[in-house]
DNA sequence: GGGATTTGACCCAC
DNA sequence: GTGGGTCAAATCCC
């Protein structure tokens, strides 16, 4: 058992270091003045194998040790927390095709006589902008479709969902509304993933766009961070995606989030939301730290270290209280296709 | 004029 | 019946 437990961490810190390599190697092609679409595409398929076996190490070990169905850590949605949240409360991973294999085998053997609700992946963030009116974008096209008061909160909760839904049958949805404690502070909830086809060239396109327009209306701090003015306390998002992240990047997650469980290519960070390349690549970078800690780490640490990441992406952001879960996943795809 | 936002109405799960 | 989520017509904005 030890045996095998001492192989799985080679194996994940194998891939870890590898994914880390290939993203170095991918940041170099997108910097570099000579980047060729094919090198990156290969990076990228590199850095998703790596991710993904990763992943499966993950989630294979937290399926086994929390018993793979509810494995829940009543982690959900904190404040400055990134989450899926699972129906029936069951956080599970939303694209790990390992772990829900996994789970169908133990629904098979425990014959779970509850009916399940169709799966929903929610990566919840929160980011806090003093100072400006809202989040900043994250990299999805949105339109809001809709505002609703919500009974026993101050602010009202806004719903937006992909622009591309018409045209591309993009089910990604997205909720945001303000804390009720910080008013510069918002929680920003994606369902469902992304399947809208965003070119690589359309999501640089976007990114300037984007970061030219928050800089006009002073919203993006995560690239003004010398400026006094803006202080992003939890930035979670990693303004992707995403968003889905989810999303999921949520991240996840963006641009992630997701009732598509069919798809294997996972990223395990939060928020598809996730839409700022260089904070990806920023979070990616840490895995240098994550391995880190898994070679110091016991495996219980290592257990911790993946119900309680924290440090880990704190120390990317510099910022406080950064959570994600380990079933979290990141369809990293729907930010480079 | 076209796309985005607003907002009241409607739907549906609990 | 209630509250959250979505729809769609009206309106706004570029």
């Amino acid at each position: 058992m030890e045996k095998v437990k001492s192989m799985e961490k080679k194996k994940l810190i194998n891939e870890l270091t590898q994914g880390k390599e290939f993203v170095n190697q991918l940041k170099n092609q997108i910097i570099g003045p000579l980047a060729s679409s094919e090198e990156c595409d290969l990076l990228i398929g590199k850095i998703l194998a790596t991710l993904e076996k990763s992943l499966s190490i993950l989630n294979l070990k937290s399926l086994l040790l929390e018993g793979g169905i509810n494995n829940t850590n009543n982690s959900t949605a904190s404040c400055s927390s990134i989450s899926f949240l699972g129906s029936n409360n069951n956080n599970i991973s939303p694209k790990s095709e390992v772990f829900d294999s996994s789970r169908d085998q133990l629904d098979k053997n425990m014959v779970s006589k509850k009916r399940k609700k169709t799966q929903q992946w929610i990566n919840q963030t929160t980011i806090s902008v003093n100072g400006l009116e809202g989040p900043c974008e994250d990299g999805f096209s949105w339109r809001k479709y809709g505002q609703k008061d919500i009974l026993g909160a101050n602010h009202p909760r806004a719903y937006y969902r992909c622009t591309h839904k018409n045209t591309q049958g993009c089910l990604a949805t997205k909720q945001v509304q303000k804390s009720d404690g910080n008013s510069t502070i918002f929680e920003v909830t994606y369902k469902g993933r992304h399947s809208c086809k965003v070119t690589q060239s359309e999501i640089f396109s976007l990114y300037n766009q984007k970061r030219q327009k928050c800089n006009k209306k002073q919203e993006m701090v995560m690239f003004n961070s010398a400026s006094p003015k803006h202080n992003v306390e939890n930035f979670n998002i990693i303004t992707a995606k995403e968003e889905e992240v989810f999303t999921p990047f949520p991240f996840p997650p963006a641009p992630l989030h997701i009732e598509n469980v069919e798809e294997n290519k996972f990223f395990p960070f939060p928020s598809p939301i996730a839409s700022e390349l260089p904070l990806y690549l920023s979070l990616l970078t840490s895995q240098n730290e994550m391995e880190h800690m898994i070679l110091q780490s016991s495996d219980s640490d290592l257990t911790e270290l993946i119900s309680t990441p924290t440090s880990i992406l704190n120390s990317s952001f510099g910022g406080e209280g950064v959570d994600y879960e380990p079933e979290i996943t990141f369809d990293i795809e729907e930010f480079f296709i």
